[in-house]
DNA sequence: AAAATAAATTACCGATCGGTACACAAAGCC
DNA sequence: GGCTTTGTGTACCGATCGGTAATTTATTTT
């Protein structure tokens, strides 16, 4: 089994090169996917966008489903940075406020898709969804366990109320967060967000 | 223009009668756009689900989309009912609780897809997904203006800190809403909501 | 120069999509 | 009994879906 992913190919400078370049293409994609979703997205508008035809989509990254994985791959490296970011905050509401922030920024950013490409593709995946569902929520679970660590570790820290359980608070977090990207799918404009996150900090506990 | 609703006819009691229950045969519709969104409903899901075929559910609800808005509309009446029954509430707390418990057993319920029928048809509809967008946002814009005429009022109660922004407000508690049901499709239990709801309780303002 | 390798292009595959033409069946009106 | 009206079933439409076979083009190796 040949591996395909694009960071691979140590040089082989044998035949035809590409002309292509194969990092520009899969942003493209991952344009594409964030803004339609998986089923939404056809291999038309996919090539449309890539600049490169059918044939070398699947030379290139397998088949529609491989190369939706890879799009995700990236969108969680590179959009999502600010979520590792975040969890280094000193406190947890500082946490909490990253996340928020960092979010807001992601989901109404104007050079990019609105929302959330995770719960844009987990809510609209239909027959073959089920390997991207799995995809997207192991993803989001060792997020969110990273999440309940942290603010386990911040109630050692006298940071939140010892009543206050750290899994449900983490729930919490995360549905704010989901929320917030459905709303930007739905026209909310940053303003809209920000208030969100101003009334959410507003509320936060204290130690 | 003939009007194609289910809810007229009063009595064409010519030609052959239908062998079909239209209402019946919307609820099944309504499963399945709920379950799959409606890019994601194919018509041999929907006709398979109605028990009928396709050119008796052209006759009778027009077309994919507008069996669609029927399906929507219907709902909005019938599952979304506990939003009105919320609006009633005698305190903001109250209001916002009664939204909470009612989205999570609705989005949780056993008998019923999982999740909320507007989230995942707002993000998942492809190419003609404008006009189901329009009605989705349109229902979400008078149902948010409701809400906030109701927590104006509840600041005028003194059921509401002063300095609380009731629009800001409303779009808090609508992203909470909003991410249970994103939490509700991939996975998360009736339990997890609950932990939700118990948390953003016990942080809502008081007066 | 010839062979080997790999990418690009074109044209096509079967399956499924939403939607419909057409013939037939069941009822009321005359 | 027709005749009209309306719903049902079958079989089909063009378009699009994801995916591929076959050929040509460009480059390295011998």
């Amino acid at each position: 089994m040949e591996s395909i992913t694009t960071a691979d190919a140590p040089a082989p400078t044998r035949g035809r090169p590409r002309e292509f370049c194969p990092d520009a293409a899969l942003s493209a994609a991952l344009g594409i996917f964030w803004a339609k979703g998986y089923d939404g997205a056809s291999m038309a508008d996919l090539t449309a966008a890539m600049g490169i035809t059918k044939p070398s989509l699947y030379a290139a990254f397998g088949n529609k489903e491989q190369l939706f994985h890879q799009a995700l791959d990236r969108y969680e490296a590179e959009k999502l940075a600010y979520t590792r970011e975040a969890l280094k905050q000193p406190t947890a509401r500082a946490v909490a406020e990253h996340f928020m922030r960092g979010a807001v920024a992601a989901q109404t950013s104007t050079c990019d898709p609105k929302g959330c490409m995770g719960v844009i593709s987990a809510t609209a995946c239909g027959a073959e969804g089920d390997s991207i569902k799995a995809h997207i929520m192991q993803r989001r679970q060792s997020s969110n366990a990273a999440l309940v660590t942290r603010f386990e570790q911040a109630r050692q820290d006298g940071d939140l109320p010892q009543h206050l359980d750290p899994q449900g608070l983490a729930y919490y977090l995360y549905a704010i967060l989901q929320g917030m990207a459905v709303l930007a799918t739905s026209g909310a404009t940053r303003d809209d967000l920000d208030g969100v996150v101003t009334i959410a900090l507003s509320m936060w506990p204290t130690s």
